[in-house]
DNA sequence: AAATCATATGAACAGGTATTCATATATGAT
DNA sequence: ATCATATATGAATACCTGTTCATATGATTT
């Protein structure tokens, strides 16, 4: 039996990074802090009460992925959402655990 | 300057924890292998080149976070995707992950 | 130039986790 | 009952990563 909905590993690999960015609660909550407007370093580590050092690490590896997109602005620098994907997965999975359980027996 | 997109730490856990899970290549592949129709746990395995007892130990964890549901049939047990917002979610990432890069001067 | 603010970076440590191996449980057949 | 097949589970290990702290770079003002 052959089954039609397997990726090649390195599409697996690709994926997989993007999702694991998303599986850390301190980035995806930077993530949803920048994901209507651009909002600088400084006010996303205070919003959410991170240290400006853990928020740009945490940034910088969400830009190399094309998560957020970064835009300098005199000494401050913006960051945002990269495009609507990013955006819609985030909703979708929101969707998803807002839900109550369809199915009983889980454990 | 008031953020209007954050979400409550409990929240960003509960999501990030779903997108951890997807965050491993080895799981993101079994999800993707039974996305479309039920599987046997089986034939995930030999259709990935994976142990049944990896398989296993990722299958238990994706059925605990409501991404998959087994049903049991015979001696096998068959393994398929929870509902249409775990779909959803992985073909907008496929989407992202598969555009070229539009923003110029990423690192 | 110095000084201050904003962001980035490097090293180091602690906690987590994917994988393997051995073993157990469950279902069906003889 | 035993045997074989199919999944599941527990422990052990090796690797990875989120966070903190100290320090560096970049930008603006005086």
């Amino acid at each position: 039996m052959i089954l039609d909905s397997i990726i090649s590993d390195d599409h697996a690999t690709q994926l997989a990074d993007m999702f694991r960015l998303m599986g850390d609660p301190s980035r995806l909550r930077i993530i949803y802090a920048c994901l209507d407007e651009p909002v600088a370093v400084g006010d996303i580590a205070r919003s959410l009460e991170l240290s400006p050092s853990l928020v740009s690490h945490h940034l910088r590896l969400l830009r190399a992925a094309r998560v957020l997109r970064a835009e300098r602005q005199g000494r401050h620098v913006f960051y945002e959402a990269a495009d609507e994907h990013i955006r819609r997965v985030l909703k979708d999975m929101a969707a998803h655990v807002g839900e109550p359980a369809d199915h009983p027996s889980e454990d």
